[in-house]
DNA sequence: TTGTAGGCGTTATCAT
DNA sequence: ATGATAACGCCTACAA
């Protein structure tokens, strides 16, 4: 591998001193326009950048983001990411990318770090700043111990939840819109004549499951319905979840079975058809379905997947300008303006069948 | 955020050199025990994290590797990034991950860079070797502009193709069995008694895709079976391609349709799947349907589908290995041992239903 | 076993 | 507008 050539070397071949070769690779005005360009020319030449090790002594600044979330595989997570990794980008951000595996099947992995491990090492990359996507932030009650290493991460360098406000925390949030999906998806289908109306998906413990059936128990109330308890039923966030979710669900309500039901996201929703299927129960006409949470392929699952678009992209951005800004120094939180947006398709029974 | 302490200081605290400090940090041998101990509980006490500055100006290595790929959205890379995040992160490498965007639908996104340009960018992270996991390098000819780019990249960083040998590419290859997935299943297919077998998807261009249309087409007549061209339709990757594939397909066949239609992949074959259903027509019964490359929700999908596992975790971890005895100086190609595994579920007609 | 000192490639400060 | 030079934090001969 070619050894690379220094700014010392630079100045030699254009014959001027350093200091002026570093004034033209940082855009300092103070440089004949004449100077100027030959240096640059020389540069372009030999193909040199310069030591990101030796700026970094001087300036302390990477260029460099740390991204952690659970799990990149989950579409929700990857959405996001991509929106944050090009944004970041466009911005002179790189970005370094942890999958901590935090989830009940963390098992399925040979050797799981602690989320906390993951702050030592992401720290000793010395990136600029943290965005946190998922994991221990997201549980209902999140250890103290926890809660403190992300005070002492956040001590060293600017760190961004995307998530609600923890308790005694000192991270920057980014909050999304946890309740209001389900709520219209819940008023959806009791406009729709629905009485009888089912959740499946989400891990018990988890704040958004908590939110979301908190949500749907509220707006049934609000709207003069009873919700029966047997017919909510958490598990997780992926298809087998929602699988078994449904499957629970139906086999404990035989007598008695909804109408509708809320997915937790579309994976669970594909699940939960998956269930009724195999139950010999037909979606729309026997059981209806919507998910809180659209990803990509609902519009090809049979029947097509009616969701609501959570705006992921716009919340990916957001959460990486609140990061930068509080890079650059600025303490000013980031408000969001997003509400989740119904896509009617099939499952629900609303439209019209092609 | 909290200036950091450095290793003068913690040899002050400790009452010894730097160069004492240095030692146990990089587990010389010579240090007495008793100091050893003392330095570490004066490091651990404050906290202290040697700087990656000033350590990569001795060694410039920053322990970092840049994986790029197209689309992190997509189930395949994400899989296998999984892997090769967590593999690296297992043998203290770090991981930038960029997302070219490189694809027919790239427009979706406002500013593309082009593929060339994340060279240079990767470069100046100065990170100790590089992973392609797709992209250019998947092209049936790969502009001669772009060999060049690599070359050059390869000149400075080891760099791991997760692809195709390319003419005149000094880059280090992880070749992946393209052909025998489909021949498998066209195998598969033709043990069933299927006779008329068509195949979807894939992007034209690609080496992926003309391989596997060609070894399609060589099994089917090893077979003594004739192909219709008409009953090859290429387009994409994602699911709304192997939605209009086909559409295509069928539209252009309705005299004489095919009995079993082989996908590039899951996503593809979900699309298909779809696209049968809005035609009127059952899966498998009337058309089966499989696919060579087996993503995460198989198994949920009405009808389940019949796909080829292709164990890309393995690849994955490959790639890792091979990037890494590359980084350490190594020059042998570790070889692959894999082949593709037929999971067979309803999609095909072979199985029972449950 | 331990300490001293030089150098890695930049930027910043201070002269000129 | 330009140049000399001192940091920056660490590692590694070399010396003791």
């Amino acid at each position: 591998m070619k050894s690379k050539i220094t700014i010392t070397e630079i100045a030699e071949k254009s014959g001027v001193s350093v200091s002026t070769v570093s004034r033209v690779l940082n855009n300092s005005p103070s440089v004949s326009p004449k100077k100027r360009e030959r240096i640059q020319q020389v540069i372009d030449e030999y193909g040199y950048t310069p030591s990101i090790f030796a700026r970094g002594m001087i300036n302390h600044k990477t260029k460099n983001i740390g991204v952690i979330l659970p799990d990149i595989t989950n579409p929700y997570f990857a959405s996001l990411f991509l929106q944050v990794e090009s944004f970041a980008l466009k911005n002179n951000y790189a970005t370094l990318l942890f999958n901590t595996m935090f989830s009940r099947n963390a098992d399925r992995y040979d050797e799981t770090i602690a989320e906390e491990d993951y702050f030592k090492i992401i720290l000793e990359k010395q990136v600029d700043g943290v965005l946190i996507l998922g994991g221990q932030i997201d549980k209902e009650d999140v250890p103290a111990s926890f809660v403190e290493a992300l005070n002492q991460l956040h001590r060293q360098v600017p760190v961004v939840i995307m998530g609600s406000k923890i308790e005694g925390c000192s991270c920057l949030f980014v909050e999304r819109n946890l309740k209001q999906g389900v709520t219209s998806l819940a008023h959806h289908f009791i406009a729709l004549g629905h009485e009888r109306i089912g959740f499946v998906g989400g891990e018990p413990g988890i704040r958004i499951t908590t939110s979301r059936i908190e949500a749907f128990t509220q707006s049934m109330k609000a709207l003069g319905q009873t919700v029966q308890p047997s017919y909510i039923v958490p598990s997780d966030y992926y298809a087998p979840d929602g699988y078994e979710a449904m499957i629970q669900l139906l086999d404990s309500n035989s007598d008695r079975l909804p109408t509708a039901v809320i997915a937790m996201n579309d994976m669970v929703a594909i699940g939960a058809l998956r269930a009724l299927k195999d139950r010999g129960l037909s979606c729309p006409e026997q059981i209806a379905i919507a998910s809180c949470d659209q990803f990509q392929q609902s519009d090809y699952s049979i029947p097509r997947l009616t969701s609501m678009d959570q705006h992921n992209d716009y919340l990916g951005r957001m959460a990486v300008l609140q990061l930068i800004s509080a890079i650059n120094g600025s303490d000013e939180t980031i408000s969001l303006n997003h509400s989740p947006e119904l896509i009617v398709r099939e499952s629900c029974g609303a439209a019209n069948k092609r």
